[in-house]
DNA sequence: GATGAATGAGAATTCATTCAT
DNA sequence: CATGAATGAATTCTCATTCAT
């Protein structure tokens, strides 16, 4: 990895963990450079701006989590695996402040243009990978026919972000943990429902 | 309404509306007082700061819709009837900007203690609203013993609130009709497996 | 006065004088404030920004001088009475700064098309009096006929202003007296050319 | 020519084109570097700092300019034929950028003493050289007496910078023609005053 | 010789807040 | 009570300059 490359990460990786730790309107390109230990002028010298920065740091988050949710998510078929999959990504979204960085944007987006269109798109993306999960989930259930993925798909992502606000604003993780546990015995009772051959 | 009194909610007013059009970042002082048609300096007189103004803008507009809600739900026993009135109220907090400026304060929050203080408050009222709203709805029910009431209460909020935000986000409301839309099928299975005696 | 028009009046009186003493690529809004004593917020709070200042400089100091011009012009309808008003007014412009700041604004304004604008709009107007002070004297004499009254208004603005930048490089006065006691003997051939009944 | 002559001038001719095109105060290092094509880095492995490449650059142009003014006036006797040679070299001027870049230096100049001094070098260069051409014109007319060749010299350049600015600031060249062809009776009159052997 | 990444000082501008009127 | 002028700190961004490669 070239200098140029290796410093481009290294502010993009302070940007999400700014974004996360101290929320959008604190992420000032000062307090950006101070997590990342670098001057506030290397930010304008690899960015066009704070926006331009803001956009390319939610295309690099959401592409590192993109690729760890396919490899993982592969292969969990059935609804108890799936939420076990989804309870460990979870965890590494915390971990590595990707969510938090994804809320504080999608909140923050609110009034600039380049930017939420950058946002929409993003989120976007993650819909329709939300929605394809979903129906491979829901297939050969009787639940097949009656939810409407693209909405289910919608509603998953909005509860997602959702959490996490609340998540974030309550400093600790407790919320979402109890509702994973509480997701544990509808996953089951799904799998019941679906006999795969595969399970 | 003493005078005094009658400015002090023109700058809520304002603060709220600020908030909902304009979001977190770029409500500023000025910005309210563009907003309201008043001088910056009147804002000072009747709040300590800004935060303190923001808190009691939410503190606000959440007493006025907490009142409605109570009001609109109290007859509301069925689940059909209940959305119909969900319905009905979310349309309301659009309209208010309600939604969108508790949304931009909650994600907002991060960073200030102070603010963040109040503002997990105000949705710990609403998660405890939310609570006795659903225990009642499933009184009765089958699903009265599997459901963890504040877990599933604290879930709607993430939901309700992450709604708004992609929907803020997208610039349309159509995502919240079509799920109020898809719902309906649910509230009326629900009404199914709940015989009642006072419907 | 009110203490609006007062405050304008300074800054806009602190921005001539440091673009006459500092040159255009100094003239910041630091400097300015530094001129002028007061914070460079004042100036944002007065003006849009600082081209919006410059501009409003350039107008502020070119009706001033306008008004002067026409007083003192009026009656000097011979060559030498002319020459003799000029020479005061020069004198005039020189000791409030105007030339000086003009010249630079002029030379700045390469490359802002809003401010070049502005600029072209206020040479015009010179250029507009120049060549009705030439034409009425002029009037009666040989040279009426000869000398295209336009394009002599257009060198003797370029005259002026490229006299002021030679001026300011040299850092004296001296090369200006030069020409305006050079210029003597050709204003009386001027009046023995043009018998007058006013003179 | 060397390498490092090449290379030398390359960055001398950016800095030229750049202060013709874009103005003193836009004339930054990494704008010269962008309009030459290299890196910003080059600048100061020639020269001291920006100021002194400003220098170089002015030395540079005039350098070549006053070679060729030289060249071409050599034969240019007649006032007529002068006119031409002039009217040319100004073409000339305009198409190479030097009278802009020149303009924008004497006008940049203030403010900085070791820049005006070296400016003030440069225009007294010309001055010079156009006291000679004058000089030499007149001789053998009534006007040799008359005119005080240095006083005139210096009006000469005052008036030839002044146009450049007002040109500039026009964004066309049509004032320049205008005056071009309004000295052309005036010429022929001067011609008709001094009767030349040699012509 | 040349490159281009990085720095730090300083520029324009915004904004919460104060205060005389 | 209300106004709106003024302030100073903080923000985004630019730029001359240095330096490792």
């Amino acid at each position: 990895m070239s200098r140029r490359t290796e410093t481009r990460e290294r502010v993009l990786r302070a940007t999400v963990d700014t974004l996360a730790t101290q929320g959008y309107a604190t992420t000032t390109a000062r307090a950006i450079a101070t997590t990342g230990g670098f001057a506030p002028g290397v930010i304008y010298y690899h960015f066009e701006d704070l926006e331009d920065l803001l956009l390319a740091a939610l295309r690099y988050t959401s592409d590192n989590r993109m690729e760890r949710y396919s490899i993982r998510t592969a292969n969990a078929l059935a609804a108890g695996d799936l939420l076990a999959a989804l309870h460990e990504l979870y965890a590494e979204d915390v971990a590595t402040g990707h969510i938090a960085a994804v809320q504080e944007l999608v909140a923050g987006a609110v009034g600039s243009t380049r930017l939420s269109d950058g946002v929409r798109a993003e989120v976007r993306r993650w819909e329709d990978f939300t929605e394809t999960l979903l129906v491979r989930l829901l297939d050969g259930t009787p639940l097949a026919g009656l939810v409407p993925s693209r909405a289910a798909a919608m509603a998953a992502m909005a509860f997602y972000l959702g959490l996490e606000m609340l998540t974030h604003l309550d400093g600790n993780r407790s919320r979402a943990e109890t509702l994973f546990s509480a997701a544990g015995p509808m996953a089951a009772l799904l799998d019941a429902l679906a006999p795969r051959g595969d399970t």
